[in-house]
DNA sequence: TGTAGTTTTAACCAATTGGTTAAACAAATC
DNA sequence: GATTTGTTTAACCAATTGGTTAAAACTACA
């Protein structure tokens, strides 16, 4: 069991501000060090390389962003009830990590190999035997809980309706005069109009 | 009116290419200029400095990306008839330029000043007073043609659903097994899927 | 207190990168 | 055909960047 010195956690810390903002390839080590408040030798000998100083970053990142998905599925519920909080919680996991999203899109396509272990070792240290919302989807249809869609269009539209005001927000500030995720309601607004929107779809409520 | 000149066309293929794959700070003069099949110096001597010809090739691809949503509707249509060509239209734009949008969500947070001025050309070379989809779900709704949503989050739930899958694609492989955007019938079931669920929203068909 | 091991630093290094220059070449223009 | 103007190149340059090294400072422990 190692312990996490707190020049590490520093390290971490700053590391992972530095890389979510600019990317690997926009990050610079001596940023990174100044910010972490140490030098940038100490950061060598912490983490030998950019690559693997940008490998531990991206891996927790990832797993964090999953984790906020799964952590909010519960077997037990009934897909209404599920629904009911899974979209809240999701969008207010989004809200409150506003880049990560953005930042593992765009470092995936150019990721590591490793990427796909990473995956799978959230699946299994969850126990998931696969896509857990797929999953609930599946289940809820044979159960005649809802209609019957296509589970991996309604995972796209549920997921892409839930991240895509956050990801785009740069643009849709643009495109949409006074366009905010920032807004004391925004929240509340764009939960009701995804639940709106799905119940409509699954002759829910 | 100044000649594009063979030269320029094959650098400014080669930037595009290299930039949407590797982003601004990824991406070398030099491969660039081998991608162009020319020396490094003649970049310069075209495009004084990476960052303008970075600004020529992003305000380029954000223009087409905008094009791209604009050009699929038409006032004259009603709300059905947009509905029926947008989806199917747009998800097929997408898709054929997967990584425009990727690229441009990207690098728009760390974009110029001017940006903000490329979207209101784009506005104003289409003589669009607003956002022409906003509009357009606004009057529907005024015309009784649909029931009342709130046209903003319509709009962002309408563009998440055909932006994400593209957008999140390599991460969608990792969450879905055997998930592609590349099969055959891909698009026809996402536009169906989209479809299927904006018009039970909306009261349609 | 002395010594072995760890943490931290300042100074340095080699490679890469964006950018320049001066000259060679091509193509109009006279 | 000479001259001017626009293209293209090879060779160079200064600055930045990731990374190293050797020594200093700190810690634990005998």
């Amino acid at each position: 069991m190692e312990l996490i010195t707190d020049t590490e956690q520093k390290i971490l810390r700053a590391a992972s501000e530095i890389f979510l903002e600019k990317g690997h390839d926009g990050a610079r080590m001596q940023e990174i060090a100044d910010k972490a408040g140490i030098n940038k030798a100490l950061l060598h000998y912490y983490f030998r390389s950019k690559q693997k100083l940008f490998r531990t970053i991206f891996k927790k990142e990832l797993q964090t962003m999953l984790v906020s998905i799964f952590s909010l599925i519960s077997p037990a519920d009934n897909f209404k009830e599920f629904l009911n909080k899974f979209i809240p919680g999701y969008l207010e996991n989004v809200s409150s990590r506003k880049n990560i999203m953005r930042f593992i899109l765009w470092e995936l396509d150019k990721s590591p190999k490793e990427v796909a272990e990473w995956f799978l070792e959230v699946f299994q240290d969850r126990g998931f035997p696969g896509n857990p919302i797929l999953l609930r989807v599946e289940k809820a249809i044979k159960d005649g809980e809802i209609r019957p869609v296509d589970p991996t269009n309604f995972l796209l539209s549920l997921l892409g309706m839930c991240v895509f005001p956050f990801v785009a927000e740069p643009m849709l500030k643009h495109l949409i005069p006074g366009f905010s995720t920032d807004t004391p309601n925004f929240l509340k607004k764009r939960t009701e109009a995804i639940i709106d929107l799905i119940y409509s779809e699954l002759d829910l409520e």
